[in-house]
DNA sequence: CTATAATCAATTGTTGACAATTGACCTATT
DNA sequence: AATAGGTCAATTGTCAACAATTGATTATAG
């Protein structure tokens, strides 16, 4: 009696199956930023119509992931370090309002959800795997939006979530020592199930920020290593 | 050598075109939340393909004024108290962002704008006319978040807009005394002018916080009125 | 040789026909 | 009379053909 729902309408329509598909190769790092998406050739691989290739792409577009120029073409997306900054930005103002929200509604199997995210995050921490960790990050932070119950944040949340992994990939924004990493989670964590709204809002802003200060660092580093040794056109 | 921009691509394609000719119904109020949209009959008015409308469909869903029920229906979107507060707290926290920027990064010519937006809604307050008020106030509000420079910003915010416009007609949502209309606008169009972006990011902050109480205490007082009169079903 | 205009292939935009799904209505059975 | 099941019309989902637009290429005139 668990669940028969993959069966549920919306995924059972070919666009969105589509848009499922190519997503994941955007997300993947398979289809790099400013990479062409030709309607023929996608219907062909996915054996759907140019019609419905048109619908998904059209969806991906409202997320954020791939540009249309009118008449001419459709692209992935750019991926840049003002494109990122610009999805920190946001991300902090948003899951600032999804942590504050959390820790006001934040009922007790809701507090279980969110430990049991948290101890994933440090499971993975130990174990070392990479992958495993961006998995459990991005989970813990979903969770407490989640618990917010606020329909349009949790939806605009989920777009810029994937957004910020495909530009994560490209930038090649490194992830922070471990330590510091599990004890920020911990912190908006125990925020969120004592209920002190004012602290998780501020948690997960400074969170967001603080990410935003070390992609600057790193670009201005390189920008500066790169006029001294490139000539310039 | 103004402008000849209204040949520009995006607004001659006709899945736009449809799109916005809804969208204007939407928001105006002439469809009501709830109202069936059957792909025919919009085609058949609009004369273009039910595909176009397809199109069209899609991309107001994606601003949230349009609801599908896949192989069953589209509809307008619901309108109620709670969707209004999602988009109010939504709204505080991307126009906090918005002024923050606005006050750091504002030019010359952005600060002379927002004078300039300013003096509309004070003209606007003066002249009493209801439908100018609204108008320039959400004017003045785009006009800061242009400032932002914020391209996600910018358009999410522009969609909140419009979701706004379409709850306020249907929620019944009533406008301030002129007064502390044009007061507060004054405070966060000077915070922004002054370059005090803590102040400006409060500010906008506020202005919609002050704006969800409001909504929560007229909708408290109708519903004990209701329960008051009113026999349950 | 350069600049301008015409041509063309590639690609996206639009359409009308056909398929699949749904919910309401009708019928038959208990 | 109530209910289960079947039928059908209305509606959305998908497709493949056709139209319009664009940018590159080629031809042409100066």
């Amino acid at each position: 009696m668990v669940a028969l729902e993959s069966l549920k309408t919306q995924d059972r329509l070919l666009d969105r199956q589509a848009a499922n598909s190519i997503r994941r190769q955007i997300v993947n790092g398979s289809m790099p930023p400013g990479h062409r998406l030709l309607e023929t050739e996608l219907a062909r691989d996915l054996e759907v119509s140019r019609g419905t290739i048109r619908s998904a792409l059209m969806q991906l577009t409202s997320e954020g992931l791939v540009c249309q120029v009118a008449f001419t073409k459709w692209e992935v997306a750019p991926a840049s370090v003002h494109e990122a900054w610009e999805l920190y930005t946001l991300r902090g103002v948003l899951e600032g309002l999804g942590a504050r929200l959390a820790a006001e509604r934040a009922t007790p199997a809701d507090r279980t959800q969110l430990e049991k995210a948290f101890a994933q995050l440090e499971k993975a921490a130990n174990s070392g795997n990479r992958e495993a960790i961006v998995d459990a990050d991005f989970n813990l932070h979903r969770t407490v939006v989640g618990i917010s119950g606020h329909k349009r944040l949790i939806q605009q949340h989920e777009k810029l979530i994937q957004q910020v992994r495909f530009q994560m990939i490209h930038i090649g924004l490194t992830t922070r020592d471990y330590h510091h990493l599990i004890e920020d989670h911990r912190a908006l964590k125990d925020a969120v199930v004592s209920g002190n709204a004012a602290r998780a809002a501020e948690l997960a802003q400074t969170h967001n920020s603080a990410e935003v200060e070390r992609l600057l660092a790193e670009s201005e580093k390189e920008k500066s290593a790169a006029t001294g040794r490139d000539s310039p056109d």
